[in-house]
DNA sequence: GCCAACGTTGGC
DNA sequence: GCCAACGTTGGC
């Protein structure tokens, strides 16, 4: 079980975006950077938290906590001309970008970057790092529950007995 | 809109 | 393989 921050800005999808589709799943299209791919090839598995995280808006912070659904597949905006993702040097043989399912649990009341700043047991939560850009990071366990309060169990399916 | 930080590209 | 130039991210 592991954790991630996952930052989507609000404008393309939201939360709320989120929240309104099936099964409050989306696909994490649009992740176009090495590190964050290979999170999601090599690391994510179905059940991980997710805290969603909002970017490039006007609060920016955490308002949901959510699982990873799926296992990694092409993104198939990068075959898109038309899409603002496409990657002309891809291709359905050898695709280059990958995309998780994303389910959102529940909304939460937004934690803003300075409520997070303020909080000194999440002073190594790497989102919180200067200069960090990627949009997917890893949390470690005792950030995620510092955050959800929700323990380190898993957020979502119930344990098999 | 500014700009710091970082990733990618491409010439050599 | 180096590194300058360029593009992008994202908070402010």
């Amino acid at each position: 079980m592991n954790y991630w921050l996952m930052k989507s800005e609000p404008g393309e999808c939201s939360v709320d975006d989120a929240l309104a589709a099936p099964k409050a799943t989306v696909p994490w299209v649009g992740v176009r950077n090495y590190q964050a791919r290979n999170f999601m090839r090599d690391a994510m598995r179905v059940g991980d938290g997710v805290l969603f995280y909002h970017s490039s808006c006007d609060q920016p912070g955490i308002v949901g906590i959510a699982r990873v659904a799926s296992t990694a597949s092409p993104d198939p905006t990068q075959f898109d001309p038309a899409s603002p993702y496409y990657d002309a040097k891809s291709s359905p043989e050898a695709p280059r970008w990958l995309l998780v399912d994303v389910q959102v649990l529940r909304k939460i009341p937004t934690i803003t970057l300075p409520a997070l700043r303020a909080r000194p047991e999440l002073a190594e939560l790497l989102v919180l790092k200067k200069g960090n850009r990627l949009s997917i990071t890893p949390v470690e366990p005792r950030h995620w529950q510092a955050i959800t309060g929700s323990g380190a169990e898993a957020p979502a399916k119930k344990v098999r007995s």
